[in-house]
DNA sequence: CTGAAAGCGCTTACAG
DNA sequence: CTGAAAGCGCTTACAG
């Protein structure tokens, strides 16, 4: 039609308001859908645009009105399973909104050093969401000065609102249902993340603690081990239970990756499930019940689909009404890899 | 130091370039790092800049030189292992290069129908990637009035440039590993994915078909089942073929996914693997090594750097010099859930 | 090597 | 309800 289409240049506003005959403000208006004005000039400009079509540029847009409509999220991994579903209930929300969703990415020390060094993620983004990511008073102070809204998923990260499952509470959970069954020889392999700074409380191994100490069973140090994060973390804590003189009847394990290798090495040393060995853990990835895995059950997409939520939140009203704190349920789930102890041991 | 630092409003080049006591321009080329700028010029403008933490307004910049720095990666998961691995692999080519990644994920139809209706990247990217995600004719169509470079990782879509691993060349793989074992009863457990198109040749199947044709083995048909993706689509398929009159002896499964559900229907039935059936797939995921699952590796997250490499590739030189195909190589990992057949079967 | 100026494509007070 | 104009924060020919 127009020779702006046929020629491989952008079709720009200024086109959209000639071809409608009114103004650059007017067009502006319609195509944003701002109160103001009349139906009639709404409809002819967007049939042109449409026509045309046109969409706005977000560079231009978001210089002009000092808004990227972009948020940020900042992770330690993307292929696990939290991490993932986290991702996908973020992307689904902000997509929902309309809003881009930007990913950094930080696997290694050094990659998490760059970042907050550089904050790539300056002037970029409305608003930022962390993913399973605790982060030093350093870095924190580093991330203010991106001057923007953030929001955690997946534990508490520095003082910012912070969407989770109550840790403590699916320890007691799991450590409950082992006591229920009448295990008193209870171990816990407890995760250590190589590659990153320590949550600031481990609640999950306050709550083995605790539970013990209400129950009445007394500790041992021996029976609380902790390995770097994985499978292979959890064989080597679950190695070690074993050569111990006296190795517990029951384990809990600090999530469902962890039990995988926990299983893997009781299959090897020929041990039984759950006969000789009671097996908990908390996530219920998806694995967990292809191995028949007793586990607490976290939902991570709703963690990531909450975070996104108060992350807009944030945006909107700066802060004013996001929850400083929103834990979503967790329950356990009863499989066959939990029994009560076999009666001579 | 500066009221503008003091203020809340943001550093902006203008600040730096009358703190240095240079005009806007030099100040932009010395940020840049384009040539002609004396060193000493560059040196103090870029000590201003450090002193007042600044950084360039993507928005501003990206308007001005009609280039935003972002690419955008559009696929149908994020937690899954493929495709996590893929995006890991993107993010990191991507991050060292400074460039941004903007995420769009298309999980059901209708997200899948109002991406390519809305085109959300549209003005957003300077190239788009596609991860594990064959498209239609119609939705090509629409990718072009992105009118950015397009690549896909994780097989062939459309006729952009890919990586991807040769689907026929695994599947070989797979399949003369089984007969080489000496099985003639060879099932194959193939998959559909329901929410997506289908990939325009099934080379996974074509192997399976080929190399018992090559082994001069009857193909019969109740021993080729197509079910949907994931485990249990896998635990389906087993099923369909245990209730045969006469089962196969070994099973080529599509994904190890997939195959993870094979092996929980026949733990169920109460079948040894490998004795009583082998079994085998493609991908070598994670929890293979802990399942004891024989499988033909393929790097996921390598697909991702290589098509990665290839869109910056196609972004710097309008694709002169980028490779329509690239395939990475993928080899059989031989485990525990194969063996030769019994000799009474 | 450096600067003045136009331009990138929008949005939004300010008037009417 | 509509428009003229300034401004968002940069980059880049064009001169010198």
């Amino acid at each position: 039609m127009t020779s702006e289409a046929a020629t491989g240049r952008q079709v720009t506003m200024a086109d959209i308001a000639r071809a409608a005959g009114v103004s650059m403000a007017t067009a502006s208006r319609a195509l944003s859908g701002s109160h103001g004005v009349s139906a009639a000039t709404t409809a002819r400009v967007r049939a042109v645009a449409e026509e045309l079509s046109y969409v706005v540029s977000p560079e231009a847009s978001g210089l002009a009105r000092r808004a990227t409509r972009r948020v940020g999220v900042l992770t330690s991994h993307i292929a696990r399973w939290f991490f993932g579903e986290a991702l996908e209930g973020i992307e689904a929300v902000l997509a929902a909104q309309g809003l881009d969703l930007v990913l950094y990415c930080v696997g290694t020390p050094e990659d998490r050093r760059r970042f907050f060094a550089d904050l790539p993620a300056r002037r970029k983004v409305d608003g930022l969401i962390v993913v399973g990511m605790p982060i030093s008073a350093a870095e924190r102070t580093r991330l203010d000065l991106l001057g923007v809204a953030v929001v955690a998923a997946g534990g508490q990260t520095a003082d910012y609102p912070y969407v989770s499952i109550d840790d403590a509470e699916a320890g007691r959970q799991a450590m409950d249902h082992l006591l229920m069954l009448g295990h008193q020889r209870i171990a816990m392999i407890d995760a250590i993340d190589p590659n990153a700074e320590e949550w600031p409380v481990e609640l999950r191994a306050l709550a083995y603690t605790r539970a013990l100490e209400r129950a009445g069973v007394p500790l041992r140090e021996d029976y609380f081990v902790r390995v770097p994060w994985g499978p292979d973390g959890g064989a080597e804590g679950m190695e070690r239970l074993l050569s111990l003189p006296e190795p517990p009847t029951a384990v809990f394990v600090h999530s469902d990756d962890m039990a995988y290798g926990v299983l893997r090495v009781l299959r090897h040393a020929g041990l039984r499930v759950p006969q000789d060995l009671s097996v908990v853990s908390i996530d219920d990835a998806p694995f967990s019940r292809l191995l028949d895995l007793t586990t607490v059950r976290q939902d991570a997409r709703l963690q990531g689909t909450l975070a996104a939520q108060a992350a807009l939140a944030a945006i909107a009203d700066d802060g004013e009404h996001v929850p400083q704190e929103t834990l979503t349920t967790t329950r356990l789930v009863p499989r066959g890899s939990t029994a009560a102890p076999e009666p001579g041991r």
